[in-house]
DNA sequence: ACGGCCGTTGCAAACGTTTACGAAACCAAG
DNA sequence: CTTGGTTTCGTAAACGTTTGCAACGGCCGT
């Protein structure tokens, strides 16, 4: 059907060998064959059958890349740092969305490690290193993006969750708050932990006693911080600032405190985490903590061609905490 | 280094067809042997190579998806919807995205046929078929997804979008509109003409005349919308309504608006087109043209999965074009 | 003229599978 | 016990490449 590179030998009346070694230029092809071939390859139209290639180079020029779910507003701009440095590089990228569920997570790689890719980038849920690097193949290059699990000995890239939150929490402060509500996702238990931890550090550095009563947990969803807050509201607990573990939970949150009848910033300072697209809106406004999103992306690209390329020689794991910084905006 | 179907076979001490026979449940394998080459393949963590087993089938089981550009809103639900379903039938989906360039979809379909992918799923700017399809291989399946170029013969699913350009001014002319302005992008020829022969359509119904002053041209971001309302507006066109091409050219127009000291809607009625997640915002609230995103993800891959199984008997072209749905809000 | 070396090419194995074909083994019936 | 048929399994080719090794020719130096 398509040419090969044998037709592109009998055509040229040489042995399929002798093609190979001057399409891909080869030590040991005459300067008058290898214009030939070329020439006659560029005729027929031949590419490159990529499959053969992976076969016998065990490598198949190709990543996997898995996260949560690509619809979620974070993701979009990270997936475009990966997969453009890594195009760039000649790789393709196999995208896989988990669903924030382990199992699923798992299954990807799977997937991926049966598609012999050379290497995966994961943005996981695993609170473990164990629960998902026992199933990767071998010597398999993995990086972890936005996440890291705990024990694990492989490259990630990510903010530094820990001070990007103290930050937050240490503006609303400084904003004269003191009775600073925290809403989070249990669905990723690392972030989580850390933005919490930095939560608590900026309090107690503060001087700020902590209520545990403040701190309440839900989902990734926008309807999940309204639900929360409006729940937090109606229990008749007092607050005047809240922290959000993400923007959406914190856009859903700004509006159940409006519902409530409580004006923001005046009553309740909100600030968020990501700055996502939307939270810049004119409309919106809302305080948070910025991600460089597309960089996290192409940093962990960047660091997956590094372990490429030097195949398995050695693998110091990079670990590349990105600095977190602190958006102003109307709400807060 | 990982087992393949030859360790297994010298630890049970049978051949390696046999081996490949049990595994894949083909006819003319005793059962006791079945089950000990299950039991082997289990305990060495046996994972089939996806790349050998392409290269013998002449099927990868993967596709290729080519967007524009991932990180626009109208994309991650509709690249969800592909991935989920492909996903469940046992394919993986390679993603690329263009960046509205034709140059860069060509490369990748370059790419992907390299790689021997089975099918391609294209949201593509091309104007006329021949611009990408001269360089397909010869009988790979294609799905077009929300567009479809001039003179193809190809499947392709889509909004049916002369039909909701006409939904989005009748609209505006029942509340009472008459001087309506329309601002599209160039970047994607095919949805700009079917949406402008819409509002041109609904116009002409209505007996409106057209002034060819109130139609220009700027690219698919919010800020675009912003500068040309500006320039509209500041030119001393009147004007009482605004179709957009899009939610993001309409967003930037209403804050043009606004900001040019005048009210959405009272002064100007604006709507815009996809119905992003943004738009539904409780402090946006645009009106637009709902678009099923992941249903159209959805249908299409499911296109692409009946052209696969029926493997090339005949490629009667399906075309889909999903019911626009017009979404009253706000800013009309 | 001859040996050796270099530049150029071909042969064949290998990558990990699937599968057509044939061989062996088994069983039942004659 | 032979025969025919049916299971069960092994051999080998094929998919499209890359690459080590050997072979070939020509040129140079002696």
């Amino acid at each position: 059907m398509t040419p090969t590179i044998k037709d592109i030998a009998a055509r040229a009346g040489i042995s399929y060998a002798t093609v190979s070694r001057a399409l891909n230029g080869k030590y040991g092809v005459s300067p008058r064959t290898r214009e030939r071939v070329a020439a006659i390859a560029r005729e027929m139209g031949y590419r490159p059958n990529a499959i053969a290639q992976g076969l016998v180079n065990r490598s198949t020029k190709t990543v996997g890349l898995i996260i949560p779910d690509i619809s979620n507003p974070f993701f979009p701009r990270l997936v475009l740092g990966v997969e453009d440095t890594m195009m760039d590089a000649g790789y393709s990228v196999f995208l896989c969305n988990s669903n924030w569920k382990l199992e699923r997570e798992k299954n990807a790689i799977l997937q991926l490690s049966r598609k012999q890719v050379d290497g995966i980038l994961i943005s996981s849920i695993a609170a473990r290193a164990e629960e998902i690097e026992t199933i990767l193949p071998p010597r398999i290059p993995l990086v972890y993006l936005s996440s890291y699990p705990q024990g694990t000995a492989r490259s990630c890239v990510s903010l530094d969750n820990i001070q990007g939150a103290d930050l937050a929490v240490s503006h609303l402060l400084s904003r004269g708050r003191r009775r600073i509500a925290f809403i989070g996702s249990a669905q990723e238990p690392h972030s989580l932990a850390d933005r919490l931890a930095g939560y608590r550090r900026a309090l107690e550095r503060a001087g700020v006693p902590l209520d545990e009563n403040l701190i309440i947990l839900g989902e990734f969803r926008q309807q999940s911080g309204y639900l929360l807050i409006r729940r937090l509201l109606s229990r008749g607990i007092l607050l005047d600032g809240l922290f959000a573990e993400n923007d959406l939970i914190a856009m859903g949150a700004v509006q159940g405190i409006l519902d409530s009848g409580r004006r923001v910033p005046a009553d309740i300072s909100v600030i968020g985490f990501d700055d996502i697209p939307i939270a810049s809106h004119r409309e919106i406004q809302l305080s948070t903590i910025h991600q460089p999103k597309y960089r996290i992306g192409r940093r962990a690209a960047e660091i997956m061609l590094r372990l490429l390329t030097m195949h398995g020689d050695s693998h110091p794991a990079e670990h590349a905490a990105l600095e977190p910084e602190l958006i102003v905006r109307r709400s807060t």
